[in-house]
DNA sequence: ATATAATATTAACACTGTTAAGTTAGATGA
DNA sequence: TCATCTAACTTAACAGTGTTAATATTATAT
């Protein structure tokens, strides 16, 4: 009698098929030039299917999202075999944190700059992928202070700082891509070790 | 005669009501939510009045920003007469920023968020207001290296690194009111002092 | 008064997100 | 086996979108 679990498998299925979908066209043609109808031709089944799966556009957005923050979270940890100093493996991270941003320019965009426009309310709640994010980067923070490497400020407010710099630089580097930058990767080192030169000790 | 003057003057003024219809509408609702039939509403004429005026609803974003910009300008050159010294001149500028984009947060985000969105190819072109801009974030920097305050970096590097840094926060806290900051005051000049420190001798 | 130019409107097109009602197919129980 | 029930899906529709073309109105110039 596996018929329940079969039926379940394949609605697991048709819901990651739409997501899949839903995202790759966000991608190409950007969340407000995509309609439910377009994802649903892509997929082949009628517009409103979707809505027996998302409860509106906005949900899918949101799941999309919260798949990027996973993809994200585990480029960050794949990092932390890295048992180089302190000070070294929070550059480190905060590089892969631009590059994940411009490898993936709209995902990005979608999950830190379009998502919070549609979603009100996401504080980083208890357990959420983003907190565990951020809880990533507030470890690599605390190293540095235990290590005396940086001087006593306190962990909160400097990882904010650093999310301020590696988050401002990444945007501004895919919403002004004519803009006559520095040469990008000088430009993400520069502002990653001027950054760390403010904490330091 | 001077018909054709009145007539250009009352042009102007109708074109001026527009765009100041459709701020408001645009920082009250969203810009996806305003529709050119609620823009002509609030005037009093009918939708397809605003095409005699401006090409298309992206062309009138791009008229809001220009406005903007032009205001954040003129806050910024508010303190040029500020001859104090120069990194403190710049870290006065950096607040002025942040400040400019929390107070007015619909707007900034149209400027820098929304409009790229739109307006592709929006490269910083000669002579725009955006250009000016930089170029007073240049003149500080620009400071602050002649009298050696700041070690021997490039001047385009280091605005934009300072670009990134306030740019990256002003977002954070306007995209993600719930996160749970430390003291907005404090983080923002943390930010800043961070920065600054970070490039200095 | 009439012709001309500028300005504004109406009607329409092809879309949009979303809901309510209707249909179909497969599993369940007798 | 047959009726029933239920989950999955589709059709039709609503009120709204940006934008264009054609039309109407108004004010100026001759």
């Amino acid at each position: 009698m596996g018929t329940k679990e079969r039926r379940a498998r394949e609605r697991e299925q048709l819901r990651r098929q739409i997501l899949v979908a839903a995202r790759e066209l966000f991608v190409s043609e950007g969340y407000e030039n995509v309609s439910m109808r377009k994802i649903a031709n892509k997929i082949e089944y009628s517009p409103t299917t979707i809505y027996l799966y998302f409860k509106d556009k906005a949900d899918l957005l949101d799941s999309v999202c919260k798949e990027t923050l996973l993809n994200l979270l585990n480029t960050l940890e794949e990092l932390k075999n890295d048992k180089s100093d302190p000070v070294e493996s929070l550059r480190r991270s905060g590089q892969a944190y631009v590059k994940f941003g411009l490898k993936y320019p709209q995902d990005y965009k979608l999950t830190f700059v379009i998502r919070p426009q549609f979603q009100k309310d996401l504080g980083l709640q208890e357990g959420s992928v983003g907190e565990r994010v951020f809880n990533y980067l507030r470890e690599m923070v605390s190293e540095c202070i235990q290590q005396k490497r940086f001087r006593q400020v306190d962990i909160e407010t400097t990882g904010q700082v650093l999310w301020s710099a590696v988050h401002g630089v990444t945007l501004l580097l895919i919403d002004f891509p004519d803009f006559p930058w520095t040469e990008k990767d000088k430009l993400i080192d520069t502002v990653i070790h001027t950054t760390i030169e403010g904490l330091k000790a």
